[in-house]
RNA sequence: CCAGCGGGAGCCGGACGGUUAGGCAACAGUCUGUAAAACUGUCUAAAGCAGGUUCAACUCCUGCCCGCUGGA
């Protein structure tokens, strides 16, 4: 299992986008983060087994963790560009329309847990529903009792094909219970209380204030400490949450943010002694004029290969013209800057300089 | 010199006797378990020039100017 701070980037279908695997491992990345929902679409999670399973297939030696499918039933719920509702969720599971050819697909806990089995990262997450923000507290804890139950029946799927199959997979249950914190608590008492290897925290980062989210976290994640199981927080990944989250123990998230980011044209940064800036959270358009000209790198501190070789003025010349070289430059650099940040976190939390560090960063506690 | 076609934002360009696109570029912003190399916003002005017809002209007519193509 996990056992310090950790971040996760998210490659989900099977690729954090643009980037080889032999490059992930030059910058630091040790696991990455799969998608149930996709790969069971794309190639299909029996081609994948065909192939011995995700770490052959992408040839990536690092860990692989997978997700449920439960988020997906939270995003294909929205509206997405005018499109309908592609999700039905019923006690037995969820109804999916595939986002591609609107085909019909059933997903039961088992069944995604099966499909976890056939990926066979190393570590997989139980079936979940991730309730939408706001949510009432009625549809809440009618939701959370679902997720409850399909937690116990994703755990002994689970427990069944790692026998069956001889595998060794770890499995996290999800605390869910939106923002409420009678919901939350009530969760992670019973999440902590099964025979999970780890513990994850869900259904926040949902559109939500950011109060919100910390005050949602604040509610499990007490409870979770108490478990001395690993803890991951799901979907989050701003510079700030790692610096609040890893220093209150939490041990990996996974977060879409640096590698969307880069796709995006934003650089993560961080020059100087710079406060954390509620404005830019440490980031800037590289496609901006005023990089037109600047032969500096994306971070002058920073240690990636974009940055050791790169200055903003090619980068921002690669954006404006959409060479694919832009992309993957750029999100090196965002990966590798969570990953050192990540690394300077672990660090001082072992030598006992993390709340200077912290405060270094974000001119807060 | 003759003929044909054409002249509209920085560029391309549909339509149309009334209220009048759209795209690109430019500039800025947004994104937290990826339906995302995506999305949003700003720029929203004019019709080569001079006349004419009309209640009303970018649109129809005349002349001139300029460009492209073809022909002498």
């Amino acid at each position: 299992m996990l056992t310090q701070p950790t971040f996760v980037p998210v490659g989900t279908q099977a690729t954090v986008k643009s980037l080889t695997p032999e490059e992930l491992e030059v910058i630091g990345v040790e696991i990455f983060f799969c998608n149930t929902y996709h790969l069971y679409l794309r190639p299909g999670d029996k081609a994948v087994k065909k192939f011995g399973g995700l770490h052959k297939f992408t040839r990536w030696n690092g860990k692989i963790i997978t997700d449920s499918g439960g988020f997906q039933v939270f995003s294909l719920a929205k509206d997405h560009n005018g499109a309908g509702n592609l999700v039905k969720i019923t006690e037995d599971g969820v109804e999916f329309r595939s986002h591609l050819d609107g085909t019909l697909h059933f997903f039961t806990p088992e069944k995604s847990i099966q499909i976890q089995h056939n990926l066979a990262a190393d570590y997989i997450i139980a079936f979940d529903e991730c309730t939408p923000y706001p949510s009432t507290k009625k549809y809440a804890q009618k939701a959370l009792d679902r997720t409850h139950r399909w937690a116990i029946r994703s755990l002994n799927e689970h427990q069944k094909l790692n026998e069956k199959l001889g595998q060794d997979l770890k499995l996290y249950g999800v605390i869910q219970g939106s923002y409420y914190k009678d919901l939350r608590e009530q969760s992670a008492e019973f999440i902590c209380s099964q025979k999970f290897d780890g513990i994850a925290i869900g259904g926040i980062s949902v559109g939500e204030p950011k109060e919100k989210m910390r005050e949602a976290v604040s509610y499990a994640l007490p409870i979770a400490l108490k478990s001395n199981k690993p803890i991951h927080l799901l979907g989050v990944g701003e510079i700030d949450d790692l610096f609040d989250f890893f220093g209150q123990g939490v041990t990996s998230m996974d977060c879409t943010l640096p590698t969307r980011l880069a796709r995006g044209g934003q650089f993560l940064h961080r020059t100087g002694d710079a406060k954390y800036d509620l404005k830019n959270k440490f980031k800037n358009q590289i496609i901006n004029s005023q990089y037109k000209f600047d032969q500096t790198p994306l971070d002058p501190e920073c240690h990636c290969p974009a940055c050791q070789k790169y200055d903003k003025a090619y980068i921002h010349h690669l954006f404006k013209t959409q060479e694919l070289l832009g992309y993957r430059l750029m999100t090196l650099h965002n990966l590798a800057f969570m990953i050192d940040t990540t690394q300077k976190i672990r660090n001082t939390l072992k030598d006992g300089t993390f709340d200077k560090l912290k405060y270094n960063w974000l001119g807060r506690k």
